[in-house]
DNA sequence: TCCTCGACGATCAGGATGCGCATGGAGGGG
DNA sequence: CCCCTCCATGCGCATCCTGATCGTCGAGGA
């Protein structure tokens, strides 16, 4: 999963971006607000972090701009404390959610994980796949009861097909929401990984659809094969 | 586990805050209600003692506010009477638990590892983990039922480890948790001490996460890993 | 229907990187 | 005075990426 974060505090900045780093996300981080829009506009992002404080453009202004060019994902906006009018434009605006400066970390790590869920319309932080299943909260992956060993890379692979359930995805968009800005998009590490990935929970979990990418179908929901 | 005491009596709070340290507990100390506040909206405790007779801000409006600020840790009331009708608004503002004053510091320790044990999920005050067995109550550890001799901070890492049996913890977390509010965060520390846990109890005991954290997992319910 | 060929994906092994480990020593507190 | 805690350094190894090779699928023609 994929975060940007805009917020013109370079201390507190780089902070949530190491924490998020640290819980398996690729992180860019932005630090004045029409940097963090052109960002927001031209790369692939699961959720945003904004701060609405943002000197030059308003962190409002951004939001607004990116829902009027059509951008969907979620918004998650810190504003300072008790700005009720702050909230309720910020809804206007479109925002997802809110978090009041000052914050606690881990709270801001829930509700980015609350947020991608719902994005991706799950419901529970479990996410299961046939013997496969996956719990967001604690980062672990179990197949058929049994924990599975996973690397940061194999998980975030993981983590986003099965947040993405039966739909295909191609490796492009792999590459896109799993490294960050800067990656050097022609190589094959994403077919690497789905094999090593294949080796540890079993050959059948993923499927590919040639000349197209991949896709993580649930046999519980999809009885007949192919 | 960090806890934080919201106590305007000097005297009291420094040598509740000694008392809790030399319990293996990281603690911060704030000696009036706005500061106290801040501190509990910004930093990573798993429990807050906080003093109702506070001068400037109440404690109850204390406590208000971080429950509408959706702060979830748990928090220790104590009331200097026997006031039934600050127990009924404690408990509306969302209080876990009472103790009036004067009390017995036995008491308010063994009420706030009750109050920390609940809020990890468990139930005895005995954690086990495999071989390695971990009593809040008297704060020792045993290996194969020997005991084992643990510095402060190793039993500090432990033990948190242990209230989150199976949950990878980013080093972030840790130290967030495991020392209070002074800290440099750019440090190996956490590094050392697993180490030395690992001498002390077993190199298997915690697993290694490779850029994302650590890992205690229990034999007991997950037979092998890979 | 079968064969051929092209294109795409899978797999493997080698090597660079950086993370985490170990160790020793300085500093501080009991 | 001793032990604990913390910091710094060097090292080893898991992990990740690269590039090459092998395998597989599918289209099109005979």
């Amino acid at each position: 999963m994929r975060i940007l974060i805009v917020e013109d505090e370079p201390t507190l900045g780089k902070q949530l971006k190491s924490t998020l780093e640290q819980n398996g996300y690729a992180v860019d981080l932005s630090t004045d607000g029409e940097d963090g829009h052109f960002l927001g506009s031209t790369e692939e992002y699961d959720a945003v972090i904004l701060d609405l404080g943002l000197p030059e453009i308003d962190g409002l202004t951004v939001l607004g701009m990116w829902r009027k060019e059509g951008r969907k994902f979620p918004v998650l906006v810190l504003t300072a404390r008790d700005s009720w009018s702050d909230k309720v434009a910020g809804l206007d605006a479109g925002a997802d959610d809110y978090l009041a400066k000052p914050f606690q970390t881990e709270e801001l790590i829930a509700r980015l994980r609350a947020l991608i869920r719902r994005a991706s319309g799950n419901t529970s932080s479990e996410l299961t796949a046939g013997p496969v299943r996956l719990d967001t909260r604690s980062g672990r992956v179990t197949l058929d009861g049994e924990p599975v060993k996973l690397t940061a890379q194999e998980y975030k692979l993981l983590s986003y097909l099965m947040h993405h359930k039966g739909k295909v995805v191609s490796r492009t968009e792999l590459i896109e929401h799993i490294y960050d800005q800067d990656f050097d998009r022609d190589s094959n590490t994403i077919e690497v990984f789905v094999t090593r990935i294949r080796k540890k929970l079993g050959a059948d979990v993923i499927t590919t659809i040639r000349g197209l990418g991949y896709s993580l179908d649930d046999p519980d929901e999809q009885p007949r094969a192919n």
